[in-house]
DNA sequence: GCATAACTTCAAATAGTTTTGAACGAACGA
DNA sequence: TCGTTCGTTCAAAACTATTTGAAGTTATGC
């Protein structure tokens, strides 16, 4: 039985670690990267990229801060990615930088509160959206209201209408910059009286 | 000043049919222009192709209904895009087929009907999404689960953060869940209670 | 039935997005 | 200081999604 040749590589060296430190059944990095995977699925079904989610969700499941190798290996990423998507994730506050006592490397810990996140990105992401949509429908509607009196009976009925239209659009943009702001302050302070509502609700 | 010469392109003669009909301020086609492109990003944002966004804001808007040669023209797409687009429409049921008496081509209206269609929209898309989510999060869960017992200290320390951390993860997409749910369900009947709900909680 | 207009389909072109990896730069320890 | 490791950037490549337009199909009126 020849004894196992050293081998330089990397993947090589980060399994012989592994096993020998902890021996981490497959079943345990299996369920970890399904979850991490419908985490990424569900993120770009939201907007963000894929890897996101991926790169969020491996550092919430991880019992300690990881580094960019860590994550490069865990999630098959290039160097490149790695580094961009966590600037990503920093710089929309829900990835923090760590320095882990002893090591060079920088580590990465994903923000725990998960409340605190959503409020975050829907606040900024979703709000920016909604709010840009508002003011594009009360500017056409301030445009067309000057033809609601025109002396053309065609062109008063169309304006008529789509100012109608165009209301009815607005006070639903609005409702749904409602809902926002509800979720965005009840999820600063907690999830009680949303839980609350919606128990309520639905039972 | 040369007089403009004769020309029978399309476009003319579609602005020369218009004009000589109803001189139809540019003011109003361009408020409808600018609220069709709002609401084709907000869709986009939302998941979907832009162009269902504008060809839905655009037959929403309208007085009458309208064929597939006047959404081409007021929005310049091909015949092949709207074509697609306005099947696409169809199979989410928020555009309906017409028949105007004596035309030979179809006429296209938007659904009027502002919470019906989101209602559909959020059962059929949303919650197949988070649905699919929360499954890979049970998975998970059951298959993390026999190594919270393990032998091993490294590998029980590590089965119990996660099963503990997918456990936040799923709580937080039942209740996302939940709110679905609820926005479904009262969408369904009418909107009275949401807004009632909203406005109590935001002043 | 035939000719024609309306509509659909789909392969190819285009546009847009994400990923890679090599080049560069900064920080650290010797 | 120098050599090495770590991290970032960015142009090019790979991949996805969207759009076009021409060929094909269906429906209509004569």
């Amino acid at each position: 039985m020849t004894p196992e040749p050293p081998d330089p590589s990397e993947h090589s060296r980060a399994l012989a670690a592994n096993s020998a430190l902890s021996a981490v059944p497959d079943a345990l990095r299996a369920s970890e990267a399904a979850v991490s995977d419908a985490i990424g699925r569900l993120m770009q079904f939201w907007g963000f990229k894929r890897n996101m989610g991926r790169v969020w969700a491996v550092l919430y499941m991880s019992e300690r801060p990881l580094t960019a190798q860590d994550l490069r290996e865990r999630l098959q990423l290039s160097t490149g990615a790695v580094s961009m998507t966590v600037a990503e994730l920093l710089r929309w506050g829900v990835v923090k930088k760590l320095w882990v006592q002893g090591e060079r490397r920088e580590h990465f810990a994903a923000e725990g509160n998960l409340w605190k996140m959503i409020s975050r990105v829907l606040r900024e992401r979703e709000q920016a959206e909604i709010l840009e949509t508002i003011a594009a429908m009360e500017d056409a509607l301030r445009a067309i209201d000057a033809h609601t009196r025109s002396s053309d009976p065609t062109v008063r009925a169309r304006a008529l209408v789509q100012r109608e239209r165009i209301g009815q659009l607005l006070d639903l943009a609005r409702l749904g910059r409602q809902l926002l702001d509800a979720l965005v302050s009840t999820a600063r302070l907690d999830a009680s009286a949303l839980t609350r509502f919606l128990l309520g609700g639905s039972r």
